[in-house]
DNA sequence: CCTATTACCTACCGTTCGGTAGAATTTATG
DNA sequence: CATAAATTCTACCGAACGGTAGGTAATAGG
């Protein structure tokens, strides 16, 4: 009926993120997803191959932007503290804003194989993601900013399983999103560690 | 047909569990289940109240399992460090043996309400496994073994989100699973902190 | 040897799903 | 105003699904 003119297509991609987002890939059906944009099946076959390519295009974009995110986190500053700081900082903020979009992508690399379209090929996004952050580490244990005896790739797994965690958390219980202040403590905890600091300990380093 | 005895149970819940872990809940056909164990529809029927009551067996399973490694794993020692390698340790380990009964559990955790059977009712048992980890470090710091700057609940957070980064890595990416080296490593991450120890931050502390 | 219970079977039902054929309607172009 | 292209419709298909009705073979108890 209504014709939406190019409009059409951004608004099934909106409700298909809702229905993906609330209800998973399996238990939303296109038919659901045009009854919101208040159109019919064809129309959403007329912008999108299929159900899984629809699902692709959310993905992807859930990728893209949270890559986007670090970097433009990490440029902010110099130092790795406040650079760790900057990216918790603007992810929270980030997924707070777009819980949907954000949700879609953590269910996805959590998914078994056949709960959701095959040859997304989100596996590589993943990678360079967790890659920059891996590149960061590195760079900072060369300028002398991080300890050199932990693997670079075992502290960038630290700090992103520790980021991820709380995402998750904030994601799944929809509670008080973490603030500018939680994002300054985790990276404290990431840095200077749980532990008292006795003097024996620092011993064989001093 | 062949009649299995009271074994056809069990062999039902095994298929279901293979099936669940590597294609989802929804993806996967009870006829699917049933003719792993060449039995038919009602035979499952017949043990089973219906789907949604096999699958939400098995998560019940998947979580009571991991809090008995837990318990099990703590009691092993007294200090916090030995305790969380243990944990570590043990859970890597039964990680490594039952893959796809941790996998239901996780993929549980982060779906989206509808791409699961609904009532599950899991949160309760994963506060359960949480607030554990969080009674240990409560513990370690009345007992001056952790820092008391930091909140009880933001140290567990950050335990439970290494550790299960780690778990959940290994189960999405079947490379070498982590072992007990890896372990002591990561507890001395988070105890001691990925920053240089620089004399000058440790003047308020001394 | 009869009977009740357990442990299944074959065959099917109603529903829902992703997707499409083909017509209709609107918009752009000449 | 004619025609072509873009956009969306109604109506339907075949397949797969979860679940069940009703019958049957094996076992146990008396």
């Amino acid at each position: 009926m209504a014709r939406h003119g190019p409009e059409t297509g951004r608004q099934i991609l909106q409700a298909a993120l809702k229905r993906f987002a609330n209800a998973g890939y399996a238990a939303t059906s296109v038919q659901q997803i045009v009854d919101d944009v208040q159109v019919s099946k064809p129309a959403l076959y007329y912008y999108f191959q299929d159900k899984a390519g629809l699902f692709k295009a959310l993905v992807h974009q859930a990728h893209d932007e949270r890559y986007r995110i670090l970097c433009a986190a990490a440029a902010k500053s110099d130092d790795i503290r406040a650079q760790l700081e900057h990216i918790l900082m603007d992810l929270f903020e980030y997924f707070s804003e777009n819980r949907e979009l954000m949700r879609i992508s953590f269910a996805t690399m959590f998914a078994a194989p056949g709960e959701v379209p095959a040859n997304l090929e989100y596996a590589e996004k993943c990678e360079r993601n967790f890659e920059f952050i891996h590149s960061l580490i590195r760079l900072a244990q060369t300028s002398g900013e991080l300890e050199e005896r932990f693997d670079s790739r075992e502290l960038a797994f630290g700090f992103y399983g520790l980021a991820n965690f709380y995402l998750v958390s904030h994601l799944v219980r929809p509670g008080a999103a973490p603030d500018n202040l939680a994002a300054k403590r985790i990276v404290d905890l990431f840095l200077t560690g749980a532990g008292v600091r006795q003097p024996a300990d620092l011993i064989p380093i001093l």
